[in-house]
DNA sequence: ACTCATTCTGTTAGCGCTAACACGAGAGGC
DNA sequence: GCCTCTCGTGTTAGCGCTAACAGAATGAGT
């Protein structure tokens, strides 16, 4: 170890009273600095209000004239708390998960818990080996985007037994808490906002089933509404890269193409509808008169394109910061309480529709 | 101890042959039931041709059969190794941070290294704590956006002489490793690439000095490319929140509406781009015939407006792999070389001017 | 004065892993 | 046959912190 050769090279001085600039700075040099045992000084440092005033003042004073930063590996080890918790989500790109992971840090921070990240890329294989990678570095809690979940990754919660949120979805038997909103709905309403506005023959475009469950789930709500209103079963167009605009676009003619008589598109989330709304221009397709389009997630641009896109507001940020406040209740608090909530979705009415 | 406690609760069986499937599984669990010590265990799992093959199998087995995780608490404890590597970005929100995070990830964990996140909003302050506070838990290297820090952060770097890449920027005397482009000269091309289109009078929207230094760098630039070419000093339009839409809408407005000279857009980022879009049709003024307006970012949408934004590509994604790729030398060679690069910008010319 | 509770601090005993070194067995050189 | 060298594995001794308990000191109640 190379900590044994620094010690034998330094051997006639082993650690005297003040700590020398290099070395790193450890509980008992703080301790013994301010005349106390490192266990009050740990106590000072994790719950001041169990430490007599005084004590406090001298320790801190020695904290700072030493600039003492507790090692959070030695920490952790001691008392199985890592304050870290890991979330993953299906790609950072996607700035409505990047506002949830906002959110999330938001809150945590101030509570003094750190955030590990993982992008899943919507795969469940690399979801679960992420899991694995998380549990491994003992975060005491963790974030998952949906629902759906490899076997493998189920296997592994049940086993570390940690606070687990998922997010993003809604599901009758979650691994442990809940908090998101139902796709389905949020698709049933697109379809009930479309025929409220004369609109009777609907596209999707979106991913593959197989490829990213929610998108799927909304096209299910879609459908159920089509089936409400009597119109026609929604054509579908479907893109592998959901947030390639390229692809989009290209779907969206050849749909347009296919369907000419498609009067309304609704997109798996606004980077689509965006790519739709020049597809449209392409096709000669004046919007919202000739062709309407509905996006999901209220990007950023979605009030800023020509004409303004009408879309799905999901709360992204109150949702980052309600599991936040539930991981920390269930962490701090010995009150075992499981949060499940539907944070609901809101539609946006602009131009495009 | 609450491990103290379970163990006397269970007082009779401590830890026979096979682990309970509740307690967690430790290393010499896994070396009984292999039948090694546990060091030929732990080197199994790191160093793997460091062992026999018949006993690296055994040991595999093993692993397997008993879920084994191993707990990187108390290897981070033991090596000095978190094998956690923390970036600090401004802000998630923006796409072009969020695939610098992706690329940093995509190269780092297949490598072992899991990512800490955090977002400073483009305050140094905030930096500072943050800084502290992975330092603080002991990360193997940092990843910090701009070259511009707080004293504490740089007092603290400096103690802890761990790797350091700086990003998005250029230094003369960066910490330690620096790995961006120089905002100052993508500012000048910008100028040139207006006056090579025939615009004489400039107008910039970005945040003030105080608040992000790297826009501010970008409008230097894009002073000197005006003396360069004899044109009128640039008017400026300050907007606090460089990712508000709404707000970089009105400083455009304004500014068109105080100096209706202006025939040209710069803008720092291209969500203000895409808000000066906006603005230009509430002006009245056709874009590019009228008023040209040019982006920073090449944000994903910058393609998909109506006309499509011309702007200036940051090659997020490439500096994350290349940081990646740099720390992952330093951190695992003993060569201690030290990376310092531009991977430039490039002009993206669509529509829009 | 004597108990009892309360507040504060110290002592003890690890947490689960790994660096460094020790050591035995087998291979190869002379 | 003896010496080295390499390879694979075991032994030892912590890493820096904190849970649990113990004990001293103080104040309050009787």
């Amino acid at each position: 170890m190379s900590r044994h050769t620094a010690a034998s090279a330094n051997a006639g001085a082993p650690r005297t009273g003040l700590a020398d600039s290099d070395e790193p700075v450890r509980l008992v040099e703080v301790a013994r600095l301010a005349g106390v045992s490192s266990m009050t000084v740990s106590r000072a440092l994790r719950r001041p209000e169990q430490v007599a005033p005084g004590t406090l003042r001298a320790i801190r004073a020695a904290v700072t004239q030493l600039g003492y930063l507790p090692n959070g590996s030695a920490s952790a080890l001691a008392s199985s708390r890592t304050r870290v918790v890991a979330a993953i989500v299906p790609t950072l790109m996607n700035s409505v998960y990047a506002s949830t992971v906002h959110g999330l840090a938001q809150v945590l921070r101030p509570a003094g818990y750190e955030l590990m990240l993982g992008d899943s890329g919507y795969d469940p294989a690399i979801e679960a080996a992420l899991v694995r990678s998380f549990l491994g570095r003992r975060v005491d809690a963790l974030v998952l985007t949906g629902v759906e979940h490899d076997p493998a990754t189920l296997a592994l919660l049940r086993r570390h037994r940690l606070p687990v949120v998922e997010i993003w979805d809604l599901a009758e038997r979650p691994i442990d808490m809940l908090i998101g909103f139902s796709n389905v709905a949020a698709g049933r309403e697109a379809g009930r906002f479309l025929t409220a506005r004369g609109r009777r023959r609907w596209g999707f475009v979106g991913t593959p089933q197989g490829l990213e469950k929610r998108s799927a789930k909304r096209l299910r709500g879609l459908r159920q509404a089509a089936r409400e209103a009597g119109a026609a079963e929604p054509v579908t167009a479907y893109v592998t890269d959901g947030m390639s605009a390229a692809e989009g676009r290209q779907a969206v003619i050849d749909l347009l193409d296919r369907h000419p008589d498609v009067d309304a598109v609704f997109c798996a989330n606004d980077a689509l509808a965006t790519a739709a709304l020049r597809a449209a221009a392409d096709a000669g397709r004046a919007v919202p008169s000739n062709l309407a389009v509905l996006g999901f997630g209220d990007f950023d641009v979605a009030a800023h394109t020509s004409p303004a896109l009408s879309t799905i507001r999901i709360p992204g940020r109150d949702i980052g910061h309600a599991t936040a406040r539930a991981l920390l209740a269930r962490l701090s608090g010995p009150t075992p309480d499981t949060v499940r909530s539907d944070l609901g979705f809101e539609i946006v009415s602009r131009e495009s529709v």
